[in-house]
DNA sequence: TGCATTGTTCGAGTTTTATCGAACAATATG
DNA sequence: CATATTGTTCGATAAAACTCGAACAATGCA
């Protein structure tokens, strides 16, 4: 299992952050990541298949809003605050402050 | 020509607001609101029909973005930056803000 | 080695969204 | 009233995105 490529922040596409936080399932992962930290696909799965969440995964990792790490078995995900934020001021936390 | 409806702040939903913003197309009509303030659609027009056009309104006006008053035969829009803020503090400014 | 766990990839089907011409409605103006 | 202006609505087509099962790959462990 190769690393995933990570996109540098300055390539960041706005658009392709809207869209990908778009999906209300995205919003989810996202929130979640907010609370926890760091999270394997695994826990995040509620009622979708593999295949599904780890599309949203993918969406969510090549529009740069988390990084993921391979350890073992086990692909560990977690936002990534600094860049978005360096890229995007405030707009991470505008949307994760929305209710 | 009836009055348009417009949804009210409470009831704008974050993921129609993150969907309409992802276009391309609509955030630039948003960054052109953010500079001239109030515009109708001709006004905005680039290469695209006005039936293209019109459809993208329609998306940032039912998402709560802009406002749509009519005067006479022409619409002007205006973005709905106050209530905007107040359902969703700091995201239009931080998109808008966003290179 | 055999098996369970974790997640990706593939492919097909479904849904959503965008695009755009043509026809239409409403207002303004000569 | 005739015509131009502004923008919507309709209908069809095309593109994009979501969904999900099945097969596959990689690791870990007994």
């Amino acid at each position: 299992m190769p690393a995933y490529h990570h996109p540098a922040p300055e390539t960041f596409e706005l658009s392709a952050v809207l869209r990908a936080l778009a999906d209300p399932a995205r919003l989810d992962i996202v929130r979640h990541l907010e609370r926890v930290g760091e999270a394997n696909c695994a826990t995040l799965i509620g009622t979708r298949p593999k295949s599904s969440m780890s599309h949203h995964f993918q969406v969510l990792r090549e529009s740069g809003i988390l990084h993921t790490r391979i350890e073992g078995v086990q692909h560990r995900n977690s936002l990534r605050r600094d860049e978005l934020n360096t890229r995007f001021p405030g707009l991470l936390s505008a949307i994760l402050q929305a209710s």
